[in-house]
DNA sequence: TAAATAAAAGATAAAAAAATCTTTTTATTC
DNA sequence: GAATAAAAAGATTTTTTTATCTTTTATTTA
């Protein structure tokens, strides 16, 4: 469904926001380990993602990745742009250029509700939200 | 959504249906051409299809590919599975390996419609049903 | 049965995605 | 201000996906 980069995003974000308790940041190391990913491809999938204002860090002794209010208001959507791109918004799913409601491809009807709810979904939950869960503990990060 | 060889195997499919009324074949040459597809590569995919049995064909002259009444039922489902394999039966959408319904990743719960959705979608459309669309003339599989 | 046709198969190459390694920059602390 | 810590950046490698090229095998027709 998504890219490597994507899921990797994902889990780092949502890490990170658990570790940004009271002006805490966390280390790549520890994001990687904690979310199962090659430390230097996590790293610089974060720093894309710190460029577009997705995450914050600092540099340094004691620096690291962290969350800000903003950050937490991050939706999954944000997060499949800034690793993916639009292509899910834009792309037929067959692939055609001239696929559109007026010349549908032969499957174009029969995604369009999923493509809607996949849309929409993606674009109403964001990290703050994922992070409560985790807090609450009706879902788990583990990786084994 | 999917991969370009699911692309390639799902337009694939639906044209060699279209030419394949009272018994008449299509050459991987002219499938290649009406699907904007690399004629090699094509080939490789319904060399794989025809190996699983979605598709039929004959060799030699006035050989080519074409689609029995059985091939006709084959669903979208049955073509993800040949060409993407079960990833969107059975793989976490955060690349997670111990999540479940039990243990479930944080976003689990909000992709658990989305997928189901998907699949039924994908279980209950036949190659059949998109070649009845394009002779109704209700979608098109131009690529402009 | 020879020539032609067409798919099948195998080998290779190119491009993209994923992963790794190295160096640089910045900041902190002693 | 020297040593250290940590992210940023750049370069390289590996793997996977996508695409191409070449050879082989099967079939038909003249």
């Amino acid at each position: 469904m998504f890219s490597k980069s994507c899921e990797y995003a994902i889990k780092a974000m949502i890490y990170v926001a658990q570790k940004s308790k009271n002006g805490e940041r966390v280390g790549i190391k520890e994001i990687a380990k904690s979310t199962s990913a090659p430390e230097h491809f996590i790293a610089k999938i974060l720093q894309d993602l710190s460029r577009k204002k997705l995450v914050n860090s600092y540099k340094g002794p004691n620096g690291g990745f962290f969350l800000n209010e903003d950050n937490l208001k991050t939706s999954l959507a944000d997060i499949v742009k800034a690793t993916d791109g639009n292509g899910i918004y834009t792309d037929c799913v067959l692939g055609l250029k001239s696929c559109s409601e007026s010349t549908p491809c032969p499957v174009h009807n029969e995604f369009r509700a999923i493509k809607k709810n996949l849309i929409k979904m993606i674009e109403s939950n964001t990290i703050g939200d994922f992070n409560k869960k985790l807090e609450a503990g009706s879902s788990f990060l583990k990786n084994v």
